[in-house]
RNA sequence: GGGGGGGUGCCCGAGUGGCCAAAGGGAGCAGACUGUAAAUCUGUCGGCGCAGCCUACGGAGGUUCAAAUCCUCCCCCCCCCA
């Protein structure tokens, strides 16, 4: 994960540079080609463009996108041109990589919303005032037939199929349509659009990668190198971080929410967090391996760290501390939230002064359906004032409700008034 | 264009006329244990104030006392041949 195949000589004026961008990547291709890049960027005074595009499929950035978002800002804080580009266009195509079902198509305005959530999330990592931001649909949208008929002839199906997603599928019996077939090809045209040096992207991504190689060339441009990096394992600790796996951090979740988040992951995956999502050196983290392993270091009080770590990234150091604190009164210490949300009790649910249970949570949205709520109920999830709460069929009286705290879970508050 | 296979709950998948709100697994949720970790165990897992009713097995009709299961038409996916 280090940087596998270093050249053996890196020239003393890019060593610094090249040592600060290899590590956290998993493939650098061609061999030794960012280097020859970095010295002719330098010998030629000129930044490196370097391109990373993004599908504005869901509409938040979570932690898993924010591994390559880290390594462009790397790039721009050598002085390089950050060229991010919202695949708009792209979006409406699919792109199927490491999945095994083709993706929605989503609508115009959903792509818009989502692009400009994209832009302002990424400008937590990112420079944005110093980045190139591009919509691939400025260039995809115009092109003719002739000229995209031009870009297919680019491309052999046996090049396509050697993607292991589409193999697989097509070995699977599964459905692989022409559209997905684009996908590549206009990722690709991208980069003949941006005149990308180096093209940046999860593991998941390197077929489409060295795409754009091919179709640099095709139309007479040096290809681009490219760089990868991991994808990032989700809270589940099993698949990668991803919105419809419902196991991802967003950057814009509140405090207390990430910091919950980070600490639900598995123990495994600490370390890796720490490599890929702090920022935090080489040596840093294996200080932090080290002392885990030695039993120095708790694994719950490592993770609270990386959780606050995390937290002031986002947010500031001040809200990360009151993060911890509010987690370990409502985790550790199973002491109720110092602020808790206030609700008022729904008039519809009240019948003659008082209110059936499980109508009540249902109301609050604390369960999706009475049933739901009754089952809550009666598998003792439910406390009012921290009593549990066992009898689904019980009639509280509304009067007497104002004021107390509800808790379904271990997690969920609300203030009745 | 011809022939064959298939579409089941969030996902995988069993089920070929009643015992089917549909086996089993996974995910989820709640509980126990704990460090909101892992592993494990228990319960639950369409809706309805629920011994009943409603909605559901790609869609629409039909046969039957009774259909996820049989028939007709349609839609979608896959394979083989052309």
């Amino acid at each position: 994960m280090d940087g596998e195949g270093m050249p053996p000589e890196i020239p003393a004026d890019v060593r610094d540079e090249y040592e600060e961008l290899l590590p956290g990547s998993v493939d650098v291709l061609p061999d030794g080609e960012l280097v020859r890049q970095l010295q002719r960027a330098r010998s030629e005074q000129r930044p490196l463009r370097v391109k990373l595009g993004v599908d504005p499929t869901a509409p938040d950035i979570h932690l898993g996108h924010t591994v390559v978002l880290r390594k462009l800002a790397q790039f721009q804080a050598f002085g390089h041109t950050a060229v991010l580009i919202i695949g708009d266009y792209t979006a409406k195509v699919g792109d199927p990589s490491g999945r095994s079902k083709s993706r929605p198509r989503l609508s115009d305005e959903e792509i818009n919303v989502n692009a400009a959530t994209y832009v302002e999330q990424a400008a937590k990592v990112l420079d944005m005032d110093k980045a190139e931001l591009v919509r691939n649909g400025d260039w995809l949208g115009p092109l003719r037939m002739n000229e995209v008929l031009n870009l297919t002839a680019t491309v052999t199906v046996a090049r396509m199929l050697e993607r292991d997603d589409f193999s697989r599928r097509y070995l699977a019996n599964e459905p692989v349509s022409m559209l997905e077939f684009m996908y590549p090809l206009l990722q690709g045209y991208d980069s003949v659009a941006v005149r990308a040096d180096i093209e940046l992207g999860g593991t998941d991504q390197k077929f489409n990668l060295l795409m754009g190689r091919t179709i640099m060339e095709a139309y007479g441009l040096t290809p681009q190198s490219i760089l990868t990096v991991p994808l990032l394992v989700g809270t589940d600790g099993e698949q990668k971080m991803s919105k419809s796996y419902g196991n991802y951090i967003g950057v814009s979740e509140s405090a207390e929410e990430m910091f919950g988040k980070v600490m639900s992951i598995p123990d495994s995956l600490m370390v890796t967090y720490w490599r890929l999502l702090t920022g935090a050196g080489k040596l840093e983290v294996q200080t932090v391996e080290r002392r885990l392993a030695e039993g120095g270091y708790h694994p719950a009080e490592a993770k609270r760290d990386l959780a606050e770590r995390l937290v002031t990234l986002y947010h500031s150091s001040g809200a990360a501390t009151a993060a911890r604190s509010h987690f370990d009164r409502v985790f550790k210490e199973r002491d109720r939230p110092e602020i808790i949300p206030e609700a008022s009790i729904p008039s519809e649910v009240i019948q003659n002064g008082s209110v059936w249970l499980p109508r009540l949570l249902t109301a609050l949205g604390l369960a999706s359906s009475n049933g739901e709520a009754k089952r809550l109920i009666e598998q003792g999830g439910v406390r009012l004032d921290d009593a549990v709460l066992q009898d689904a069929s019980a009639e509280l009286a509304a009067a007497e409700l104002a004021g107390s705290v509800l808790q379904v879970g271990k997690r969920r508050f609300l203030r009745l008034i």
